[in-house]
DNA sequence: CCCATTTCTTAATCTACATTAATGCGTAGG
DNA sequence: CCTACGCATTAATGTAGATTAAGAAATGGG
């Protein structure tokens, strides 16, 4: 744990990182977002003052997010724990879930959005009517007709 | 903490209900989501065996979400606990804020998103240029100019 | 103080997805 | 065994928001 002054636009964290930190806003404005495949940006959150900004995977895990500042800040530093205990480790994952599905929400279209459900959970699929999936990924059950046929038409 | 067998379309949780529970999922499959204005379903997530599904507030505080069951299912019920040690309450604080920002992405327009986020976070807004709250809200900057002298226009 | 860059706005065109409506098919329940 | 309902698909039309482009205003670093 170390505080440091960081300078607006200094990068604290970039995608795929390791060893990622937490970072508690003292003063000063941080935020945390992506770079899509077009290099646009798409912003997780604003953290000022008071605010805890970090990136909710473990350590040992590339991050996700970029994190910098938009003003010049004062910030605490805290190393993550490793282990922590498993209630807390499962809210943890919980929102790295949450965090990612706000990123897809925001960046992807509803196709990507439907071929990552799929590839992720396939066994859901085969258990739910197609408008639940639809109604889950943000579309309607039209939209997610015409998708699935257009996936076929591109002979996947 | 109980065990109890639900029905297909049986509703364990409703949108402002008390004392809601954490259910884990034994066997079937599970699924919460909020109806908006509308009359629409907006699924939250689905859970299957071995899943937990809860509303992450606290248990005096109405929840979130509806929770019902997809399939004839066994679910373990526990009660939530009443005060959390403040470092598990801020991780479920945040698991909150995302529930919802998640059913905001979902759910709704551009210029909602927009009306929530300046009342929510009025501070943030004088900070940051407005392209990057476009970005936060998952819109072009051309899109929240377009919207903001709509606003104007609705004299707000 | 000045130039370069960032920021905001407006307008024209385009596209992804919504809405509405009609049809057909499978299946659960009386 | 029906039949009524839930579910999926397709097509026509509508619309929110993306994209592209251009110009004006604000800002900041040297």
């Amino acid at each position: 744990m170390k505080k440091i002054n960081v300078k607006k636009k200094q990068i604290l964290q970039r995608t795929g990182d390791l060893r990622s930190k937490v970072y508690q806003v003292e003063s000063g404005l941080l935020r945390s977002y992506t770079i899509d495949e077009n290099g646009k940006e798409h912003i997780f959150m604003f953290g000022p003052e008071g605010w805890i900004v970090s990136d909710y995977v473990s350590p040992e895990q590339p991050c996700d997010l970029f994190i910098d500042a938009l003003e010049d800040s004062v910030i605490i530093q805290f190393e993550k724990k490793e282990n922590l205990d498993p209630s807390l480790e499962k809210l943890v994952n919980r929102i790295r879930v949450l965090q990612r599905r706000v990123i897809m929400l925001m960046s992807k279209s509803a196709i990507e959005r439907y071929e990552h459900f799929v590839s992720t959970y396939p066994n859901i699929i085969q258990r739910v009517p197609q408008h639940m999936v639809a109604s889950y990924l943000g579309i309607t059950p039209e939209a997610l007709s015409a998708v699935k046929s257009q996936r076929l038409k591109s002979d996947k």
